[in-house]
DNA sequence: TTTGTTTCGGGACGATCGTTCAGGTAGTTT
DNA sequence: AAACTACCTGAACGATCGTCCCGAAACAAA
């Protein structure tokens, strides 16, 4: 079994990844609502018929789109993780920080993870990569106390989701007492 | 200054308001990518250009969508709490029994706020309405201690938006705990 | 070189979209 | 009754949509 020797479906597969990383950029501006064919493929720089090539439906597309985010940012967790572990800090400044910046310089990002959840909750097909950082944590993190780690998974995601609808992003600062609470145990 | 005389206006503010039910229950079953004038018209058993002839705009007849949406679900939250002080509760039953009827019967309803959320996000003028039930609740509710009490509405959020991408819906029993973490006071 | 496979892309088709327009109807005012 | 206003609606226009077709080009296997 031979890995990736074709030279052609080597372009494709690369093609395929910028036609993908082209969506996200479109969903960050416009939301999924301005996905087209035609408008990632235009962002893309690649003809129109490129985008119908490598993805069956436009459903395809944001579908692989969104699988793609939503890996993006399970990894972002997985490093925040191990970055607070190596200094052994029990995290609430690194997820201050992590969510200061999801509202702030990645909230297009941000915005676009939240259009995948409410796609998950339409398609089941989403909800695995919907729940990927969930599941991220959840592994990694040791929890002694089950609801109360249910309630900070729960207060991280509406933290984010009332972030997008202030009128303009918070800063670490004002976050940390929120998420010192969310992680004290008692 | 008379109020609602003229027959034909009040007709007018009538068929309005069948038009936007309509578009509430599409949005509900199909989302707001589900929303267009044939299909709200449709839904609403009008002729197409009514529904321009009442909102110059598609946009205009979202935003009055979801506005009233949020109206509603203000109004809800605000029976809750006066139902749960009624019986002198903590109000943990309720919260319980609201979270889990979101997530159940008006599963399409909920999903319809957070599209509203996500439009919010984009779009600055339904803001106030995407952040009516928290206004309703911070003006309800005594917080002696306000870090705890924003953990409380994130907390909500969070379980709302992480249900939807559940398998199933969660039972009241299910997520009495997870409140009543939220709930006590430390 | 020949044959087969995969990617590429211009062009087009039918469907659906938001919106406009102009004529018609019903209710109000004078 | 006449003038006026507000609501109603069938028909249609131009734009954009997803998708398909088919030949060309690039590359691999023979």
């Amino acid at each position: 079994m031979k890995l990736q020797v074709d030279g052609r479906k080597a372009r494709g597969d690369k093609r395929r990844a910028e036609i993908i990383a082209a969506a996200l950029r479109v969903i960050e501006r416009d939301g999924v609502a301005g996905v087209t064919h035609r408008t990632v493929a235009a962002e893309a720089g690649v003809p129109t018929t490129s985008t119908t090539y490598h993805f069956s439906s436009l459903d395809d597309l944001l579908v692989a789109t969104l699988i793609s985010c939503a890996r993006d940012m399970a990894t972002e967790v997985y490093w925040m993780i191990d970055r607070a572990r190596s200094r052994g800090s029990r995290g609430a400044e690194e997820v201050a920080g992590l969510l200061a910046e999801a509202l702030g310089p990645q909230r297009g990002r941000t915005m676009a993870e939240y259009e995948l959840y409410l796609l998950a909750a339409r398609k089941p097909e989403l909800r695995p990569a919907a729940r990927r950082w969930l599941d991220v944590l959840t592994s990694m993190v040791r929890h002694d106390d089950e609801v109360a780690f249910r309630v900070f998974l729960a207060g991280i995601d509406g933290l984010l989701i009332q972030g997008l609808i202030d009128d303009g992003p918070p800063s670490a600062e004002e976050l940390r007492p929120v998420v010192d609470y969310l992680l004290k145990p008692r």
